[in-house]
DNA sequence: CCGCTGTTTCGACATGTGTCAAGATAGGGC
DNA sequence: GCCCTATCTTGACACATGTCGAAACAGCGG
């Protein structure tokens, strides 16, 4: 029904409690190292920690954290297996985000 | 070549310079007073900020802000047209946003 | 049981962010 | 030219966030 002019945003029902479910997975990838690390994650079925630290000049509690927001807003899920620790995408939260964002299907 | 498991994430060469890039796209979207801006602003070919600002409850320069934000971050642009000021959505850029989060075309 | 490595939690600090009130700027109408 | 409205900028403030080092926790291997 609206004139939904360029994607899913325009004609999700973007009211002030949606928004408030949704903005915090946008705002876990508004950190560069929190892309890197999403990216890094999503390239693989699941990933070491030990694997992600590598990638970056930050100390081991920083990595931490931010897969820690990473997880607490959806992206992402892990658990430990042993010594390890693995962490993998979900790609059902993505696909929302990408919905969002896309022209909008055909709504007409 | 990467096996690409489960998005443009993936496949995108997300170096850290590409992420300096991207994430404020994803940061300005990441407040869901913003994100709401974005859906209203998405919604039509263009709008007014004074039938954006009676949506919220918040002062008029903090409108102003969060617009200044997401214009910044490439989103949306605007111009004056007499005494008052018109945002619109820049859509490539929402798609560009879209295509990372997207499971990938067909990649192999 | 003890120590070793990988990971997370805690405490602290500097910086960034959302918000408002007050003031500045832009245009239109008188 | 003056005032009025719409919008933006500035300055200030409380609060959130990114980062680290130190300490805690989880498992493995002796």
């Amino acid at each position: 029904m609206p004139a939904s002019t360029c994607c899913g945003l325009a004609s999700a029902g973007m009211d002030a409690a949606e928004a408030e479910r949704i903005a915090p997975m946008f705002k876990a990838l508004g950190d560069p190292v929190r892309l890197r690390l999403a990216a890094l994650i999503a390239g693989q079925d699941e990933i070491c920690v030990c694997n992600l630290t590598p990638h970056f000049a930050l100390s081991g509690p920083t990595i931490s954290h931010h897969l820690k927001v990473l997880r607490e807003a959806g992206l992402i899920d892990g658990e430990r297996r042993g010594t390890w620790v693995y962490y993998w995408i979900k790609p059902d939260a993505l696909q929302a985000l990408a919905s969002l964002l896309q022209p909008v299907p055909v709504t007409a």
